[in-house]
DNA sequence: CTAGGGTTAG
């Protein structure tokens, strides 16, 4: 009659399960253990658990299956203490050599973080079976030893055991975990022997395996294959594309890579499939990206239809994403809708506010936080410090450094001093800044000594400048901006012979070219533009719009800056750089053509801003009335009637 | 009984 428990038990029905197990007339070892599995299986381990110690009570003998079962059942709590318990009653009726015994053993201790004790419990099985070896083989993986699932899965193919598809699986993402894409490549064959290649998760775990080592192309070809996908595969694909963002040098696919996520996106969208939380928060980081700020306000949207604006780290993607977009105004209306707040959180709208060049914003906001006493971190300084040396507030900015290290006992690093040497540079005090960069107890960045060299030129004292590019080229470089700093440097001062040693050591180092790039995002578009000279056939029409620009700014009192900046030019070529048709130009032009006539214009830059781009832009705000917003590579630039919030001072004037 | 994956500040 046991059957009846489990006609209920199959149908979910935990409640008649009961009703129909009390009114057997006999209780045996197998209605015992149905009902025991059938609490397990319906997520309710705990009813299991106490079903056992009933049965046990009523005088009956369980059987090595109902052992396993419960163990199952503590293994879906994560509780050793339990299974300890029970580990008695297995040594007591001697089970413990039991396949399915030792199978929940073993992941019992695997899912608790005892891989030792789980692959004792394996290797004690008298029968191992499939389970057995896939049981082993997983408690490798998620206890984060890879290699010796690996070795494992090896022993098992040399014992003749044929692999499933839990065992593949395992396997790949393991060979994922330690990117070996060789031994990954050879499963995949298997995988096909066995015909488990059309196996969704197989599958997934595969993406996941190439977009891991940087295979897009190979992920791709797999996702076209697919007809059968899930929201792990469309969470690859995005991840994947986000990925190669980073991992590209250049500039131009990395903003390829990221509208080609986004274009995943609304394929999930349009599939019917809803995305998770993790998918709006990877979504909404490559829009902040390519400061995508339309497509935002969509995911923004659909978030709050989907209910997950209460996700803490969604919240955090959405701040930010708004920040890096330029508006300073919904990052700091979605900073106070958010009901919890964790330190990031605040992190991101200080740094938010520090970037926009509202400093006395992102102090205030510090000052909150520290009310809530959620504890800053070494991040959260960067975003204090930068607000306090844009506001040229010295004193303020020495206390936050020390009350930093003092009371928050955090060692400052590389970012916060050169915080503290941008704002000496500032000020004018070289001196203080050279000082305030000999006291770091390790090797200077490239990029402080960059700051200091830029304030170096910027106030017109060589001699230390020089002196600083001494130090910095002992540093051998690797980054192109700082070479192209150091040869405009040299140039500007007519030093030839140190531009051609400069340049030597680009060779010899092999520094890539600057690629100076820009791009608009518009309707769900991204559009790129390269610094040009005039003859370029495909921008002329922008070009003639930016030499009316030109005009006007220059009846307004423009100035270009004759200054030949040099960019990359081979040596021997002498033609200065068209800083005119600079592609941010290009780009803020477009811009300002093609979109609504009361909307901001969003452009990111690939490069340092310079001199001449920073005023001319400052015009054209002016002159169209209009905010632009530019993001270069090193801070944000927010134009507004003639006036930046970087506080005019760019590293790279 | 054994399976895939992933997010936020600089």
């Amino acid at each position: 009659m046991s059957f009846l428990v489990d006609v209920y038990v199959k149908c979910g029905n935990m409640d008649d399960a009961r009703k129909v197990f009390d009114n057997l007339p006999r209780r045996n070892v197998v209605a015992w253990t149905t009902l025991i599995a059938g609490y397990a299986q319906n997520s309710l381990p705990k009813h299991g658990i106490l079903a056992f110690q009933e049965m046990l009570h009523a005088g009956s003998y369980p059987s090595a299956y109902t052992l396993a079962v419960v163990l199952n059942a503590c293994a879906s709590l994560y509780s050793l203490k339990l299974g300890d318990q029970f580990h008695a009653y297995i040594i007591k009726y001697h089970v413990e050599f039991d396949t399915n015994v030792g199978n929940a053993l073993c992941s019992l201790y695997s899912k608790c973080g005892m891989l030792e004790y789980a692959l004792k419990a394996f290797r004690r099985i008298r029968q191992k079976n499939v389970v057995s070896w896939t049981s082993a083989v997983s408690a490798c993986g998620d206890n984060g030893a890879a290699v010796k699932g690996l070795k494992l899965f090896l022993e098992m193919i040399s014992e003749n055991i044929e692999p499933n598809e839990f065992t593949v699986t395992s396997v790949l993402s393991q060979c994922c975990a330690i990117q070996s894409l060789e031994f990954g490549t050879q499963v995949r064959t298997l995988c096909v022997k066995f015909g488990y290649e059309s196996n969704l998760h197989v599958r997934n775990s595969l993406l996941y395996l190439y977009i891991k080592n940087g295979c897009i192309g190979e992920a791709q070809r797999l996702f076209n294959g697919m007809d059968d996908v899930s929201l792990v595969t469309w969470n690859a694909m995005i991840a994947g594309h986000a990925q190669m963002m980073e991992l590209t040098k250049d500039n131009l696919s990395s903003c390829e890579y990221g509208s080609e996520a986004l274009k995943f996106f609304s394929k999930l969208n349009r599939s019917g499939i809803k995305p998770d939380l993790y998918t709006f928060s990877s979504v909404l980081t490559i829009c902040s990206r390519i400061m995508a700020l339309e497509q935002g306000e969509q995911i923004h949207a659909q978030i709050i239809k989907a209910g997950f604006l209460s996700d803490v780290i969604v919240g955090t993607s959405l701040v930010n994403m708004y920040n890096k977009c330029g508006s300073i105004e919904r990052a700091s209306k979605a900073f106070l809708e958010m009901s919890t707040r964790t330190m990031i959180l605040w992190t991101s709208m200080i740094t938010g506010f520090s970037q926009h060049g509202m400093s006395q914003q992102a102090l205030r906001l510090f000052g909150d936080m520290r009310l809530t006493r959620v504890k800053p971190n070494a991040v959260t300084f960067v975003g204090v410090l930068a607000a306090c040396s844009h506001a040229g507030m010295l004193n303020q900015a020495l206390n936050y450094f020390e009350i930093m290290q003092k009371r928050y006992k955090i060692t400052p690093v590389m970012d916060h001093y050169e915080i503290m040497v941008d704002m000496f540079v500032r000020l004018g005090r070289l001196e203080q800044a050279l000082n305030c960069i000999k006291k770091i107890n390790c090797a200077p960045s490239e990029s402080i000594w960059s700051i200091f060299i830029a304030g170096c030129r910027s106030h017109g004292n060589m001699e230390l400048g020089f002196y600083a590019a001494e130090q910095l080229l002992s540093l051998k470089p690797k980054d192109t901006e700082t070479y192209v700093l150091l040869l405009n440097m040299y140039h500007s001062a007519g030093r030839s012979e140190d531009v051609s040693r400069v340049r030597k050591m680009m060779k010899e180092k092999n520094v890539g070219k600057l690629k100076d790039w820009s791009w608009i995002s518009i309707k769900n578009k991204v559009y790129s533009f390269e610094t040009t000279d005039k003859t370029h056939p495909e921008s002329s029409v922008i070009c003639k719009s930016l030499e009316d620009l030109l005009a006007k700014a220059k009846s307004l009192g423009y100035e270009m800056l004759e200054s030949v900046e040099i960019l990359d030019e081979e040596e021997g070529e002498k033609t200065s750089s068209p800083t005119f048709y600079h592609s941010e130009k290009l780009a803020i032009t477009f811009g300002l053509e093609n979109l609504p006539s009361s909307s901001p214009v969003r452009v990111v830059k690939s490069t340092i801003l310079c001199r001449d781009s920073h005023n001319f832009i400052k015009y054209v705000s002016t002159l169209s009335g209009r905010e632009i917003i530019l993001r270069d590579s090193k801070r944000l630039h927010k134009f507004v009637n003639g006036k930046c919030s970087c506080g005019n001072f760019c590293g790279f004037l």
